[in-house]
DNA sequence: GAAATTACCGACTGACAGTCGGTTTGTCTA
DNA sequence: TAGACAAACCGACTGTCAGTCGGTAATTTC
């Protein structure tokens, strides 16, 4: 069981890799399965043979870009000693890899409706949100029966501002205002 | 030119009441047009002869969900004089609002999808977002430079808590952390 | 009363996701 | 090492669905 085995993740990460281009430039809708098995050279039967379906293979997709963006904004925090600081450093890194087309359409837009709110928030709890609501409490300035609400409503509040960067605005302006913002809300009041 | 136009203006409306219905209870993409076609008992011609397509069906119903739910945060809010508290007001007014299932899912999960960002973003400016950044400016306590971003990050962190409200989160939990929330943004530095 | 406009009809088309009964090709075991 | 087994892969086929188009009927306009 190597060869075979192998053959079969190689077809597997080839698929991922093409379908996460089609999706990121497309969106989920526009990207039809006949597409991905032409940019493959895969057959139709091999496909359903790795991945269930559609929202499979886009889950999969999902699941590797979700991975990949923890990684990046884990090494971005490592060595920040102050929580508070973590946490805007954290911020404006996933700020910054919202420019990547990748992420702004798969996670950011087709997520939640491909996935329905339940599947995804399962999935951001265990990356990027996750992450989040440990730095946060951290912090230690939220009060613990807050701890998930504001955790939520920080998290919203910083994926929005990555959508509007991405859509072309103003770097450093978003940069500098989700800073006041998360300064005004992690003062001890 | 009347009875004829009425006719038409009667049929759009059924037509409208019961996609909204469908959209709602089983999402865009599990509502066919089969399915508005038996309900409404109506033809095919006669649907694409009032509505271009499925997108265009869903964006008047969306259209019709924002000026509702603007009509009655307006209410809400009407005759609450300081800024900061018609935020609030009408923070909390939405959050309950989100409650409705036909919000929930065509307001929050569906429409930024369905339209893509550059749509959906344009008719929340007409609605919930122009009331909030208006609302925002006159609170004073943000800075001008900042105000687009800071409402941007404001309504998507409401948003956020409105459907955790929605998906069954505690109301009360949720309504004390979004004032908290609100407060410590809205204090002068 | 004729021309134009609007509401409505339903058969048809093309695209697409997903299925199924295969064949081929390595792998394990008796 | 023969033969059972399973995994990788194949492609024709099905059912569903959004959207099209050439109509008819009814009403308004001139």
């Amino acid at each position: 069981m190597n060869l075979k085995a192998d053959r079969g993740a190689a077809t597997r990460e080839r698929v991922l890799a093409i379908a996460t281009r089609l999706f990121a430039e497309r969106g989920y809708d526009d990207t039809s399965i006949e597409t991905v098995l032409q940019e493959t050279g895969l057959s139709r039967g091999a496909l359903y043979h790795h991945y269930a379906g559609k929202d499979a293979l886009f889950e999969a997709v999902l699941e590797a870009t979700e991975s990949a963006i923890g990684a990046r904004i884990a090494d971005a925090v490592r060595g920040v000693a102050d929580p508070a600081a973590a946490l805007r450093t954290g911020a404006l890194a996933w700020i910054r890899l919202a420019g990547d087309p990748v992420i702004r359409r798969v996670v950011l837009i087709d997520a939640p409706s491909v996935l329905g709110w339940e599947r995804w928030r399962a999935m951001e709890e265990r990356y990027s949100f996750g992450m989040l609501k440990a730095a946060l409490k951290a912090a230690g300035t939220v009060p613990r029966e807050h701890l998930d609400v504001y955790a939520h409503m920080l998290l919203g509040a910083i994926n929005e501002s990555a959508l509007l960067v991405a859509r072309g605005g103003a770097t450093a302006t978003a940069e500098a205002a989700v800073e006041d913002f998360l300064n005004r809300l992690l003062k001890t009041p």
